[in-house]
DNA sequence: GTCTATACAACGATAGAC
DNA sequence: GTCTATCGTTGTATAGAC
C-alpha cells in the first residue's frame, strides 16, 4: 500500500482492501444476517453497499426509500432485510466500511520511516489516492454527518482529527528538523485537511479542467510546499 | 461594506442588507402570498427562513418536515402555507435570499481600486465575513444541492465558479505586476475556495481551538502569501 | 433464500370554522 | 389572518406463500 507507486497499482490494492472488509463485516453481523452462505451473502453486501452510495450521494441517504435501494440493486424489498436488518443499521455498516479502510491504509502511510518532506508527501498522495479509490463512501460521509447517530457522529470527529493530527505531527517534526517553517502546525493541519477534502467532494470542478488524481496531487504538493519550506523572506515587503 | 473596517461593522451592514432583500422578495413574491400587509409579512417570512436553515442545518432539509418548521416557528400549518405556497418554493425563496447578498456583497469587494495584494486580502476577508455573518445559508446552500432542482444547482454552480474567477482574476493581475507567483491562477483559486469554505462548514473544529473569523483571516492570509509571494528558491533543494 | 402483498406511521398539502 | 381537522401519498418494515 504504497502511494509512491502510483495511483493505479494503490487502486489494485485498495479492491483487495475493499473485499477483505466486506468479508469482516458479513462475520461481525453473522447473527443478524438470515443469509448464512458466506459468499452469497458477501458478495450481496457488497452489492448494496455501492447501490446505497450511488443513490445517496444522488439524492440523500434520507430521500433514498428502501424501496428504490430494492429496485436499484435488484433484490426484492424481503430479500433486502434479510441482510439490512433496518436502514439505519445499513448506515452503520457501510460507515465501518469506510472507517476500517481509512485506519488501514493511513497507518501503514504514516509508519514508513521518511524524512519530514517526503513523509508529508506520502500522506499527502495517500490520501489522495485512498479518497480516489473510495470516492462515493467519503462523499457521503461527508454530507450525511446529519442523519448519523450520536456514536457514528463522534466516530466521524474522532477520524476527521485523528487525520489532522497526522498531519500536524509531521509538520511539528518537519519543524523540529529545520525543513518546514510553521507558525502554528495544528492550524496548518487543519488547513490542510479541505484540500484534501476538496477533491473528494468537487470532482466536477477538477474533472472539467482534465486534472486527475495525481495531477491534483502534484499540484498540492507543488502549492504546500512553496508555503511551508523553510526560506528567505519574501522579496515584497508587507503593506503598512 | 468595507470588510477591512473589521467583522463587527461589516456584520451590521451585512444585517440591514438581509432585511432589504427579504422586503426585495416578499415583493418579487406579492402575488403568491396571501397575506397582504407588508410588514407583517416580511417580518414572518424573514422568521420562517431563520427556523428553516435552523433545523435543516440540524436535521437537513429532506427530513425536516413542514409540521416541525410550524412547531418551531410559532405559525400554525395553515398560517405557513399562506406565505410559502410549498415546501419547494420555500427553498427557492431561500437560496434567492442569499445569492443576492453573495452578489452584492463580492462585487463591492471586487470593485475597490487596490493592488493586487491588498485586492486579495480585501476579498479574502469579504469572502469570510460575509460567510460568517450567513453561516447557516452557506451551511445550508452547501450541504443541500443534492436537493435542489437543475435550475437552482445550475445557478449554484455558476455562482461557485463566478466566485473562483474573483480570485484567479486577482492572482493573474497580481502574476502580472509581478507581486504573486502563480503557474495556473485558475486552479489556485480553485485551491483558496476550500480554504474559505472551511470556515462556515467546520465551524466546530475553529471553535474549539477559540479562533474568529478575524483571526482566521490573518492566518489564511499568511498562508496564502506565503505560497503566492513572489520570492527566491527555497533554501532546501528538492528530493531525488 | 426469495418473492408479493400489506400493515402502520409520517409526510405534504388543503378545507372550512373562527 | 389564523386556526384545527383531515385528505391522499409515500415511507419503513413485516407476514406468509413459494
Amino acid at each position: 500500500m504504497r502511494p509512491s507507486s502510483g495511483y493505479k497499482e494503490f487502486k489494485r490494492q485498495i479492491d483487495a482492501l475493499k473485499a477483505d472488509i466486506c468479508r469482516e463485516i458479513y462475520l461481525q453481523n453473522k447473527e443478524r444476517i438470515r443469509v448464512k452462505n458466506e459468499d452469497v451473502a458477501v458478495a450481496r453486501l457488497s452489492a448494496i453497499f455501492d447501490h446505497t452510495l450511488e443513490i445517496s450521494n444522488r439524492l440523500g441517504f434520507q430521500a433514498m426509500s428502501v424501496r428504490d435501494l430494492s429496485e436499484h440493486s435488484g433484490i426484492s424489498m424481503g430479500a433486502l432485510y434479510s441482510y439490512i436488518e433496518s436502514k439505519d443499521k445499513l448506515l452503520e455498516m457501510i460507515l465501518c466500511m469506510g472507517r476500517m479502510a481509512v485506519t488501514r491504509v493511513m497507518t501503514q502511510a504514516a509508519a514508513e520511516p521518511l524524512d519530514a518532506r517526503n513523509q508529508l508527501r506520502q500522506l499527502l498522495r495517500a490520501h489522495l489516492y485512498l479518497t480516489e479509490a473510495m470516492q462515493p463512501w467519503f462523499y457521503f460521509s461527508y454530507m450525511e454527518t446529519k442523519h448519523f447517530d450520536r456514536e457514528a457522529r463522534e466516530r466521524a470527529l474522532e477520524g476527521e482529527l485523528a487525520s489532522e493530527r497526522y498531519f500536524s505531527d509531521c509538520l511539528l517534526r518537519g519543524s523540529a528538523e529545520g525543513v518546514f517553517e510553521v507558525r502554528d502546525p495544528e492550524l496548518t493541519a487543519a488547513m490542510i485537511k479541505p484540500l484534501l477534502q476538496d477533491w473528494y467532494l468537487k470532482r466536477w470542478k477538477y474533472r472539467r479542467r482534465n486534472i486527475g488524481v495525481e495531477a491534483y496531487a502534484d499540484a498540492l504538493i507543488e502549492f504546500l510546499e512553496a508555503a511551508l519550506l523553510k526560506r528567505p523572506a519574501p522579496t515584497v515587503p508587507a503593506p503598512p
